[in-house]
RNA sequence: GGAGGCGUCGCAUAGCGGUCUAGUGCACCGCCUUGGAAAGGCGGCAUGGGGCAACCCAUCGAGAGUUCGAAUCUCUCCGCCUCCGCCA
């Protein structure tokens, strides 16, 4: 939720956001009519209740009772009018930072950055869905008569392979020396305070997730009604919650946390899409980075946790290129996007002129400012005693995904794979 | 699942129908004192909203109710603790 005061002093930037990022049905009018009708309430509501305090001073009984009535009806409209206001302010999404390409939809996105060599084989590389299945580590068929579509299970050499995966990531992440080393190369400036390992819950209140701005679409989510409990989409759901309703001291941060878990998606709307293989799964493995800065430190713990999933991918020797997600296709809440693409040379991509072998999203990096922080009140106080929303940051370090990066781009003729050298 | 207890301004606690504009201790900040410190003294120290300001309003886990009046009484919900049962 962006700041009321903010939306007021800029309208032509919020106006400007809500156009970029294809949200142009949220009445920003009505928004800003809500805010004076809300004001005007709220001044009737407190000048009733100081006539009614100075009755009860008085022990006027009869004043009491009539006031009462009064502040009943002023307080039922206040609450409708509160109501509707945050139920359409919580339909703003975050402006985009200056550096965000503005752009519809996919197209407008900007690769900023390649890194590593192609690898060049000697044979046409199998997609990872065939090499899982010589391999006999990826069986979809089974999983599918037991679960359903789109779940997996993987088995022998590619469940250790993800262990390794995962332990290499948590050897990085509570590191101070490594992380020292990565924010000296990315030439940054900030603390090189290691990660902290958490297990954190799976499922959440719906309450809570939608502080987090990450409930909508409902139908993305699996939800247990009879509960009232959302299974995580992301480590990210329940890491971020993490210090709600907290005031946090400025010399407590930057806070960064880690976790492990297990990621549900109904992949709603994706029907038909990446049926093969693991790309695309209702439940899937990723370690999640999470982190809570001071505000003006937010942009640079971003390129701080864009540098890690870099430095990963470079020590697994994956090529990559990083991409400037545009203000169409970012997340609600974010302010700024970078994803990071893996090469996967056994796939075809979706322009089959370009032949076999395509970059696919295997890290995201969502820099939020305040805009999670206000609705789940986590603050930092300042050194002048002020209260402001603490930023924060998410990424993923590794999940699933690189797992088929490894797969085609070290398959050897014979079907099998070698690993990586790092893990 | 059963029984009982408890949620108060960072922490610990007082308050049990109006004197609460919520007291006290600790922690923290400033000043006095000191060569410097400790101790001591004085002052400050929650959040949100409104107002140029003096100041006003709200908030004692959340919501509803009783009452002229609720931190205090009643109900519902949420959370925590103890005991019992079951259990990875």
């Amino acid at each position: 939720m962006l700041d009321l005061q903010f939306i007021r002093d800029n309208t032509d930037i919020v106006r400007l956001a809500l156009k970029n990022k294809n949200r142009e049905g949220v009445d920003l009018d009505r928004i800003l009519a809500l805010a004076e009708e809300r004001k005007k309430a709220a001044g009737l509501v407190g000048e009733i209740n100081k006539k009614r305090n100075d009755a009860q001073a008085t022990r006027d009984a009869e004043a009491g009772k009539r006031l009462k009535d009064e502040l009943k009806t002023a307080e039922e409209n206040y609450q409708a009018v509160e109501k509707e206001l945050v139920s359409l302010l919580i339909k703003i999404p975050n402006i985009p930072s200056a550096d965000t390409p503005v752009g519809p939809d996919e197209s407008g996105n900007k690769v900023i950055r390649e890194w590593g060599e192609k690898p060049q084989f000697s044979f046409t590389p199998k997609a990872h869905w065939d090499i899982g299945k010589i391999l006999g580590v990826i069986d979809n068929e089974k999983a599918a008569e037991v679960s359903g579509a789109r779940f997996t299970y993987l088995k022998g050499g590619l469940a250790m392979l993800e262990f390794a995966l995962m332990n290499f990531a948590w050897s990085v992440l509570t590191s101070e020396e490594t992380l020292q080393k990565i924010i000296t190369g990315a030439g940054l400036s900030i603390s090189a305070k290691p990660f902290v390992p958490v297990i954190p819950p799976i499922m959440m209140r719906s309450g809570v997730m939608n502080r987090m701005a990450r409930l909508d679409p409902l139908d993305e989510r699996y939800y247990f009604e009879k509960d009232d409990l959302v299974f995580i989409g992301s480590a990210e759901h329940t890491l971020g919650p993490l210090h709600m309703d907290e005031t946090l001291r400025e010399e407590q941060l930057p806070l960064r946390y880690a976790a492990m878990t297990p990621a549900f998606r109904r992949e709603a709307g994706a029907a038909g899409k990446d049926t093969r293989g693991i790309l695309r799964l209702h439940q899937f493995n990723k370690l999640e980075m999470e982190s809570f800065t001071k505000p003006e430190d937010g942009l640079a713990e971003q390129d701080f946790m864009v540098a890690i999933q870099e430095y990963l991918l470079q020590q697994l020797r994956l090529p990559y290129r990083a991409v400037a997600i545009c203000t169409g296709d970012m997340g609600f809440p974010d302010q700024r996007q970078i994803d990071l693409e893996t090469w996967m040379p056994g796939q075809q991509g979706s322009n089959a002129s370009e032949g076999l072998g395509c970059y696919r999203e295997t890290h995201t990096s969502d820099y939020i400012g305040g805009f999670q922080a206000r609705r789940l009140n986590t603050k930092v106080k300042r050194a002048d005693g002020s209260n402001e929303p603490v930023h924060m940051n998410d990424a993923t370090a590794l999940s699933q995904r690189p797992l088929i990066a490894i797969l085609e781009n070290y398959q050897n003729a014979d079907g099998t794979v070698t690993v990586p050298e790092v893990l």
